[in-house]
DNA sequence: GTCTATAGCTGGATAGAC
DNA sequence: GTCTATCCAGCTATAGAC
């Protein structure tokens, strides 16, 4: 029950939300502890560099969508029990929920966008973190629908891209409009019609 | 027959290098001018500021980005002359060589994305001329084969979102791998697979 | 764990000579 | 159209007191 937050937190949190708004480069140290109340040279005790807090900032997204994807040994008692369509707009939602509305979350893939050329580490994250083992996921996903015999028998790794290569396009456009503070239900609504088109053609 | 390059030639495409290769904020206008060989005192007399600068690039972007589909009074000519699939692959290659196999253009979008969140008119480019432009001709293409009864009676919209959001999601991986010097072949067959997945499921 | 003070550098931008 | 010279605000980071 420990509710209070450590300056370090303070830190991370503060500094998620300035490099989000514009960019790592663009904000100063002074900016960040400015806001924290804390002097800078303060916030040298609890981070190296600047480097090393937008490294924290990175861990901190690696550990957190580790948490996405329901582990696999209790997914095939899920997936038995759930229709394609129903477990792939259940899905859908929870991904959208985590990565863009939870502000966390949604800030530090922003900062991961607008650093993939500059750090090695976030090009890592987007390729295999966000890219790679969400398509992997939904690989197994599709792999066993077809042993159930609720799809067509295409090869699982082609449908998890197809399925999912359109919702990663979805969701940088959702963020955006998110940013811009612009209506997103039609977008919304593209997300679920989405789903609805994949299962059509593909089940059996 | 004028092949001289001007001085604004010469920092435009400098920067827009600089820029594609960390952000604009980490490159200041004395790494700019140094590579150019003047003085900083000299590109103000080309540019007012750093801004303008980089306003000019994504004029640069958005005068080229509207080179890339053929213009709709010789479209229905080529329609009538192609099958959905041959059109489609052979619109992806030139869509892929002009956006990231051209160096200019693909510095450019890189320097998009980077700049997404910091700039209004980066992000109006890729929502409007790369997003909305693009799904708006795509879904001309499929009504006139509606028409010309080549495809199944989908919503022209529709397809065109489902066809084109994975080209864009495999572009932005495209360029990450590119960017790394990584090989790029088993993304290419992916966007080739992906073209004849699709159309095979929507073809009559 | 936070402060004051400061080092030492780099940033964008301008004035005015040539 | 490019130069020299200069301004000064801003930056990261450290030393050492409390």
């Amino acid at each position: 029950m420990e509710n209070k937050i450590s300056t370090k937190e303070k830190i991370l949190n503060i500094a998620i939300d300035l490099f989000s708004k514009s960019s790592f480069s663009a904000v100063s140290i002074r900016d960040i502890t400015r806001e924290v109340g804390i002097k800078e040279s303060s916030l040298y005790y609890h981070f190296k560099n600047k480097d090393e807090l937008l490294d924290s900032i990175f861990s901190i997204f690696q550990q957190e969508i580790g948490k996405v994807c329901p582990p696999l040994d209790i997914l095939d008692q899920i997936l038995e029990q759930t229709t394609p369509e129903q477990f792939l707009q259940q899905g859908l939602q929870n991904f959208k929920s985590y990565i863009c509305d939870n502000p966390k979350m949604s800030r530090i893939s922003r900062i991961l966008s607008t650093e993939q050329f500059n750090h090695p580490r976030a090009r890592s994250i987007i390729l295999n973190d966000l890219y790679e083992d969400n398509i992997k996921f939904i690989e197994v996903v599709f792999a066993k629908y077809i042993d159930l015999g609720y799809i067509q028998e295409y090869p699982p790794r082609l449908l998890a891209v197809e399925y999912q290569y359109p919702v990663f396009s979805m969701i940088t456009q959702y963020q955006i409009l998110q940013f811009e503070g612009k209506d997103t239900s039609e977008l919304e609504e593209l997300l679920h019609d989405h789903v609805e088109f994949f299962v059509h053609k593909i089940k059996k």
